[in-house]
DNA sequence: CTTGAATCATTCAAGCTGGAAATATTTGGC
DNA sequence: GCCAAATATTTCCAGCTTGAATGATTCAAG
């Protein structure tokens, strides 16, 4: 058991700490485009994570939040006419989520401001490699 | 300039997911522990933060939150008596920021829970070394 | 000393988020 | 077919967070 003053719970608060920043970045980044495009950050990752078809679930998930959120979003997505909730084709209790055009041509415009100037450009793509690597262990292994 | 198909971006997307899981595996983490104190996971992080006294931005600033927010978080743990507004000693615009004994002691309780069962265990303190240094390159070259 | 810009904290309105409860539907076992 | 459990979504509510506007105080320049 390590105390609050050991040198290596020490450096895992650090490490929290810059996680949450570089979270709070990249966040940030996404606010930024989106607001561009008449957008929130949460309206933004809900278009940029409509690759297709999908139910509310699904998008919750992809969204990593609760499906009383997705309602949220979505409703304000509908609102703008660039997304619409179809009556899903095998499963009655479920809604099918399709773009409409201009939600498509959107989307489009939003994946392009996200991907000029990343917040992760500092780093090289092998960094980037050893990154995933290291945060995709750090995840799986909660 | 990169499109949102290029291999290079679509490996920037992923990394930011898992940036964000982790984020809110650690924020889950805390908010799952100050629960245990009956602390919401925002005065935990204000308590964690004050090790000593300080002015409100101050804490603003180490809760990486705005001062509004502070606010709003330090009058919650006022009505608990686990902090007091004091006027600053030099500054009258200013609040010092001081803990209560009781205020003391919990945060002493806190960063025990919180340090225990770190979500970053799963990872070799090599492992964290590396980590804290991309993560540091990546917030400090944006 | 006095003015104006900057800084500290607070208030307020608005939006975001999660969790519990409610409704509708599906699924599996009998 | 019928019933209970599970699932998809929504509604409601409470808490969190931000950003703009406000009041008090400090600081620097004249």
């Amino acid at each position: 058991m390590t105390t609050p003053t050991d040198p290596q719970a020490i450096a895992e608060r650090q490490l929290c700490g810059l996680v949450n920043g570089l979270a709070q970045r990249i966040a940030e980044h996404v606010r930024e485009r989106a607001a561009t495009l008449g957008l929130t950050a949460s309206q933004a990752t809900a278009l940029r994570e409509m690759s297709g078809p999908m139910t509310m679930r699904e998008l919750a998930e992809r969204m990593s939040c609760e499906p009383s959120n997705t309602t949220f979003v979505v409703d304000k997505l509908e609102k703008q006419r660039l997304i619409e909730r179809h009556p899903h084709p095998t499963d009655r209790r479920a809604k099918h989520l399709v773009l409409t055009p201009e939600g498509t041509a959107l989307r489009g415009r939003l994946l392009e401001l996200l991907h000029a100037d990343s917040p992760l450009s500092g780093l090289t793509p092998e960094e980037q490699h050893v990154l995933h690597g290291l945060l995709e262990r750090a995840v799986t292994s909660g």
